[in-house]
DNA sequence: CCTATTATGGACCAATTAGTCCATATTTTT
DNA sequence: AAAAATATGGACTAATTGGTCCATAATAGG
C-alpha cells in the first residue's frame, strides 16, 4: 500500500528500554531516547505516541525478552537445581562486572515508579509472576527429581527465590562485593534442601 | 548575636524525606520540597544550599534514624531471634497497610540513583552497612542464646538477612499480598536454624 | 542604638521539558 | 501516475525546572 517502515521497532524499543534501565524514567528526557533509538521526533510520536507509552512498551518488550531466556534456560536438560543455582551465580557474575549493576529492570521500575503509575506497576507485577512461575517450574521438576527437599511447598519456594534474586540485585547495585554476594547466594539456596 | 533560626533544622529534613521517600529524587521538585518543609525559597537555599545538598541530607538523617531505631529494638531484652523475627513480621504489616508500600528509603535510593550520583551511593552504602552491622549483632546474640545455628558464620547470615529484608520490601512494593509475604519472611527466617 | 542574622516574597533567569504542527521529500503498491 | 504511508527537520509552544538576587522586615545580643 505504502511506503514501509524503515526502522525496527523492537530494535527501537530495545534501545529506549536501555535508557531507562540506565537513567531510570523520569531521568530519560526525550533526547535521550530519540539519540538512542536513532529516530526524529517526528518518527518518535507517530510510531509510539508519547514517552509514557513507550515507557509500558518497554516493559512489555522486557517480559517477552526475560520469559524467551528463562524458558531458554528451563528447557536445558542440566537437573533443575544447577539451573537455579546457575540463575544465582550469573547474577553475581554480572553485577561484579563493570557496568553490570543496573539490577534487574522490573526492579528498577517497581522502586521507582510503581507507586505513582498503576500502569506501569500493572505490567512490572505481571513480570514478576512470570519470573515466580518460571522458578515454581524449576522447583517442581527439581522436587522430582530429588534435588530439591520435596516437603516444602513448591509456590512457597518460588516466592522466596524471586524475593531473594531481588534482594540480591539490589545490595549488589549498591555494593559490588562478590564475595558478599557469594555469600548470600550461596545461603539462599542451602534453602532447597 | 543575631535573630536565632525559627524552624527546625532536623524536623525540615525529616519532611523533605518523606517527599524524596515518595517521589523519588528526579520526581521531587523544588515547589514539593518547599511546601513539605514549610519554608520560603530564600530560607531554603540559604539554610541547606541546594536540591542535591538536602537530598543527601535526608540521607545521613535516615541513617541517624534508623541507627536510632535499630539500637532501641536490639536493646531490649527479648531473645534476639525473636527481635529479627520481628522485624521482618513488621515490615509485612507495614506493606500490607494502606499507604505502607513506600519500601525502604536507602533501597530506594540505591536503585534510582547509586549509579549516578555517587555522594549519594556512599553514604546509602553506609546505611546498608549499618543495617548489616545490626542484624550481625543480633545474629551473634542470638547464637550465645542459642536460638541461632552457632555453625553458620554470622556475617554471612547478616548479609543474608540484609538482602532478604530488600527484597521483601521490593516485592511488597509491587504487590503486597499478606500471604505471599508470609511465605517469604518465614522461608527466610528458616535459615537460621 | 547598632549590627548580625534570619525570614519573606517577588522578580527574574536561562535551560530544559514533553509535545505539536507543518511543509517537504521519499518510497511503496495499485 | 496517483494514493498512501513514512521520514525528516525545524519552528514553535507553554510549562516547569533549579537557582539567583534584592529589597524589606523582624529579632536577637552587645
Amino acid at each position: 500500500m505504502a511506503r514501509p517502515r524503515e526502522f525496527d521497532t523492537t530494535e527501537a524499543l530495545s534501545q529506549a528500554m536501555q535508557v531507562f534501565w540506565s537513567k531510570g524514567f523520569k531521568a530519560t528526557s526525550l533526547n535521550d531516547l530519540l539519540d538512542a533509538m536513532g529516530l526524529s521526533k517526528s518518527s518518535f510520536y507517530d510510531t509510539f505516541g508519547s514517552k509514557h507509552e513507550v515507557f509500558l512498551e518497554t516493559i512489555e518488550h522486557y517480559k517477552k525478552t526475560m520469559t524467551a531466556q528463562f524458558s531458554g534456560v528451563a528447557g536445558l536438560n542440566s537437573p533443575a537445581r544447577r539451573l537455579i543455582e546457575s540463575l544465582f551465580d550469573r547474577a553475581v557474575s554480572r553485577l561484579t562486572e563493570e557496568g553490570g549493576q543496573r539490577g534487574c529492570y522490573l526492579n528498577n521500575c517497581v522502586v521507582e515508579v510503581a507507586l505513582h503509575d498503576p500502569q506501569a506497576a500493572k505490567l512490572v507485577n505481571g513480570g514478576i509472576s512470570l519470573m515466580e512461575d518460571a522458578f515454581f517450574a524449576l522447583v517442581q521438576r527439581g522436587q522430582s527429581e530429588g534435588d530439591i527437599a520435596s516437603d516444602k511447598d513448591p509456590r512457597v519456594l518460588a516466592r522466596f527465590l524471586t524475593s531473594s534474586l531481588n534482594g540480591l540485585l539490589v545490595l549488589g547495585k549498591a555494593n559490588p562485593d562478590r564475595e558478599a554476594l557469594t555469600d548470600i547466594s550461596k545461603t539462599t539456596l542451602t534453602v532447597l534442601g
